[in-house]
DNA sequence: TAAAAATATGAATTGATATTCATATTATAA
DNA sequence: TTATAATATGAATATCAATTCATATTTTTA
């Protein structure tokens, strides 16, 4: 009779993982520090706002985070705007930003 | 005169995502995880901690983490003790267990 | 209705990361 | 001084992710 330690499931693992891997990305999280402060940008927008980053690769990254889910979009004449879905990621690139590495 | 909108440096943008790169990794959250609490555990402890993890792959995600600056670790006879060096990823495991991701 | 603007798509390539396996190293104990 | 326990290492392979490039789709405007 002990073994309290909640362990954390497999499963939240295995999420928890996921959604890292889906923002682990310099260009990505770049994306999504556009989007802090301006709930949606066309992707011209983004891609202006990285400066000189090609428009596929730049459709690559969005719509990958939209399937994982931290995106979401919707057209509007011949733009298509997205905005930040999962709002949590915010919290953990506060997180991260305050860290230097010193090895 | 304008352009404020303080944007943040490509180098803290690959420090960012160089760090979530190295934690994002069911096992690698899991070992993060035993870490919290303990102060430090050997690699027995953390193979067992793990359930049926192979002691190589255990052994490579350490010296991973280690090498990216997430881990330390101390020799004490034949052990070999690992420790939480990088704190702050704590932090971005508390804000990413909260969230469900729903597509 | 043809051209142009905005964006997406898919295949090919390249690059990176995870896993396995067999073996090496280090330290202790018999 | 050998055997054993604890851990690391490295090469081989397997798996997965990023980038490029060329082209397709959708919408609007002339």
């Amino acid at each position: 009779m002990n073994e309290i330690k909640s362990a954390i499931t497999q499963e939240k693992l295995e999420t928890a993982a996921f959604i890292l891997k889906t923002i682990a990305h310099p260009t990505r999280i770049a994306i999504i520090n556009l989007l802090r402060d301006v709930e949606r940008l066309s992707v011209n927008e983004i891609c202006e706002g990285l400066g000189g980053v090609d428009q596929s690769l730049v459709s690559h990254h969005l719509s990958n985070m939209k399937l994982k889910g931290v995106l979401g979009s919707k057209r509007e004449g011949r733009n298509i705007y997205y905005t930040l879905k999962l709002d949590e990621v915010l919290g953990v690139l506060n997180c991260i930003e305050k860290c230097e590495v010193r090895f």
